[in-house]
DNA sequence: CGCAAAAATTGATTCAAATCAAGAAAAAAA
DNA sequence: TTTTTTTCTTGATTTGAATCAATTTTTGCG
């Protein structure tokens, strides 16, 4: 998988276009086709949906992944969610027709490309999993165990819905548990 | 991914092994490597991860769908799941390298299967909404209307588990809402 | 079939997280 | 910088679902 991605990131960096975006620039808005793949740079972007008035967040990507809406750019189905950036975001597009030319170029590719999509289902897994943990401290601790630098990168109330609880909630056990009080991470 | 599904349930008919399974006869428990694919013929199977002593549902399979630990199957890694039989059931039962030999077979093949793993992803996207729905009575409509019959297969006990709310709160939820109350599929 | 066990329902009570409501801190804009 | 706006924190209160508890209903078994 490794290979995979480390040979992607170079096809994106031979063939994709980069692009700036400005706090709050939509990449994608809901009903719309999904037909990008997008590196990040720097800054931070989210998937999210919007339900009766209310933006539940499904995804970050941040700090060098690779984030779009998956689910419509496999299927090349309408997507359920929009894809904004958090704040001031460098990002590379791949197109879809050139993600599969990269494919096609070798086996090597192709397998990669497998084994990027079953991480991915996996990660989804990870993923059902967190939201069927009872307790809302438990929930935040499972996150942050894969991503320890969640709260350097994402404002709080947006974490805080994509872990079905309240800002208010999310901050008081924030400040209960020692869990997101980064002393390693900085500096 | 009709036709790839017709011709894997064509190819399941020849080459599956048929198996009778007893009420809570496990097909896989956790950490042991999934290598098979389950087609339900009559009966009604469950996956399920144990959690502190508290079982909770993953997903269920009845009446005609294929269902086994996807995850694990796909990575060929340790399962965090149980696989289990609700009842009395019949199933046949197709290797991994059957599965392979199946795909194999032609390009047709290939792509059904390229599909139904498509599908298999979007299905996981319609899950994590479930879950994001905070309502217990929402959790409850959204899955009926992919799922109309499930109160006919499942045990509520189980659904309650799947749903992340207590038995006692569905029974009152179905009370008070008409959803679940079976009069268009029964007779 | 009748009996035992398991599942579902119903009611009373508790409790944890949501909501409501300020204020403090941080970030963005002027 | 100062001002304005947004985000985060903290406290008080409410509320909806969990828990506790007791039947009732259903299912499975001898």
């Amino acid at each position: 998988m490794t290979d995979f991605y480390t040979g992607l990131l170079n096809f994106f960096e031979q063939h994709a276009v980069r692009k700036l975006l400005s706090k709050e620039e939509l990449l994608l808005k809901e009903g719309q086709v999904e037909n990008n793949l997008y590196f990040i740079h720097s800054g931070a972007i989210r998937v999210f949906l919007l339900s009766e008035y209310e933006e539940v967040n499904i995804r970050f990507g941040y700090n060098g992944s690779v984030i779009n809406s998956l689910a419509s750019f496999l299927l090349q189905q309408p997507s359920s969610f929009y894809t904004e950036a958090l704040r001031k975001t460098e990002i590379s597009v791949l197109t879809r027709s050139q993600l599969q030319q990269f494919i096609g170029l070798s086996t090597e590719n192709l397998k990669g490309y497998t084994a990027f999509m079953e991480s991915a289902f996996a990660q989804q897994i990870e993923r059902e999993i967190d939201l069927l943990t009872v307790s809302p401290a438990d929930r935040l601790a499972r996150v942050l165990k894969r991503s320890p630098t969640l709260f350097q990168e994402i404002p709080l109330k947006h974490i805080a819905s994509y872990l079905r609880m309240t800002p208010e909630t999310l901050s008081r056990i924030r400040k209960s548990t020692t869990l997101g009080s980064d002393k390693s991470s900085v500096l």
